[in-house]
DNA sequence: AATGAATGAGTATTCATTCAT
DNA sequence: TATGAATGAATACTCATTCAT
């Protein structure tokens, strides 16, 4: 009935219904009926704010990757000390798992695209890159990396062992590479 | 009158077709259209020997799974001393990459749907349970759970970086984790 | 309601649905829905018994140019010396016209898809040398060949001109082109 | 703050481009969006100068039936005596037709137009009478009309036989019609 | 035991048109 | 005067699944 014609947060909202979309459904379970509706735009507006599946896709794990690196800069940034900077590490490999499946979703939904889709190959290594870079900052490049790789791996085993490991056992790994 | 009675092959080949269409187009692209043209079998196959796509996910996955990890075995089994383990980890990593990207994409698929339905997780759970095992019958089971951490991690990172780590970097993580 | 498991006719259903579309609506006015309705199937049994849109018109097309040929021929074999040739001539260019607006619509189209696509043209080539053959039958090669283009035109200028030629007119330009 | 207040030519930029956009897609596939891009300017700018898009397809066509008749007529002008009528006739159906396909194209979606609208009826009646009255000015009326009728066939068959006719054989047939 | 015909629900996408600015 | 944001209706097409044979 509301014939809204101006609104200028229309493609945010979007955006945003995107990303809850994909982590309730997947993105194979993602449909642009099922973002519209959560968005509350009309179906049309799917298509008109955005090319098509895809560059609705590439706009959400666009912002996903900006928000996950942006927590990930700001916990290091926080950081003074090698002391701290593995702490900050610790607690971000396990706070971030119990706080919402719905990240790890995301972040394996954009993998995977990355895997057959250099399109989407681009987003994650620029978040690599990004997650490298607020290492650096604090440790030397080869260490960097080494940490980068573990911390990966780690998040992912935590998240779908049956038996995780502790925040201890994540600080001991750490330890040994930082060395 | 019937041109074929028994093909009691016919199942496998279904599974086999399905693992290469989910390396081919994902799991989200795959259909029992699809996996029955490339398996040579007519559509009613498919319902016929697995109860939906679902069920016949869980059979391809499985097989691809216990693949990997016969591999992943094998590698090891071949080992004698820490040096040959780590090697062999060296090797593992670097060169499943380079061999075919339908390996990895075939893993992330799998990675993401555990990540949101625990009928896959079963099967992640154990296959990560399987390599641990793996390397635990090398090295203590602290040491096997950080480099089987490291091992993931470095995986993912060496197929979707830019620039990825030399096997010389990744024998240098090693080295520091079985220490 | 009514499970209709097998309908062998179906197909031709289909198409004969979709030349009454055509004529009515126009290709472009035509679409899987409309048709369906029209030969009263449901919309699913559009592309399963054609590949698309593409397919379905160019058997609907197939059937209409059959159709039309075997009209042509059935005229022209009945008749005995180029008398009767003439006349049935003249009979064919008028009384198709006079029938029903359909036909010209359809040729019309045809002839539209033909210009642009290749795989219409090649039935509008098969079509065109059919009717050359029936003519050769009844005339030497090159005077059938100049008919059949009169033929053409006239029938066209009749269906669309204000003011259209008569069967007399037709019939005296005829027998200037037998000459 | 407008960049361009006026511009005069915008309606006859969208007319040029309504006809290239049909050469290329056919009626069926032009639309307001594509040829708002073609003509380069804004979308609302179609529907601002045109009531729609039968208004804008009148004004296409007719620019398009001015075009041909023009060079039908001026063609025609050039010739003096019987001679070089037949031989002007001549150049015009197989030159015009090896020139491009964009003219047949557009000759027979305006046909298809206008075997079903009597709103297109109208301007293929002109162009129809235009020709005709080409034609007269160098021909008794009755010669005229089934000369004209002859080009219309002979061009049509030119442009979709596989084995199309000659020069010679197009002279042949007029020779047999002006006699 | 095995399958091809069938279908309703769902998909992305295109579009002419409206209208507040 | 001119336009870009917006939308509901329509499009072709894909699909997992059912079931009579």
């Amino acid at each position: 009935m509301s014939t809204r014609r101006l609104d200028p947060q229309r493609r945010d909202r979007i955006i945003d219904a995107a990303l809850e979309c994909i982590a309730a459904d997947g993105v194979a379970g993602t449909s642009h009926r099922k973002v519209a509706a959560r968005a509350d735009v009309p179906l049309g507006s799917m298509t008109y704010h955005f090319d098509g599946m895809d560059d609705l896709l590439v706009a959400a794990f666009t912002r996903f990757a900006e928000t996950i690196a942006a927590t990930f800069e700001q916990r290091l940034a926080d950081a003074a000390g090698t002391e701290a900077v593995l702490e900050a590490l610790v607690a971000l490999v396990h706070e971030d798992l119990q706080r919402s499946s719905a990240e790890h979703v995301l972040t394996y939904e954009l993998y995977t695209l990355a895997a057959r889709r250099p399109q989407f190959r681009a987003l994650t290594q620029a978040w690599m890159q990004a997650s490298r870079r607020a290492l650096e900052r604090h440790l030397p490049a080869e260490v960097a990396r080494r940490v980068d790789a573990y911390v990966e791996g780690a998040a992912l085993h935590i998240a779908l062992s049956p038996e995780p490991q502790t925040p201890a056992q994540t600080r001991s790994a750490l330890d040994l590479l930082v060395a």
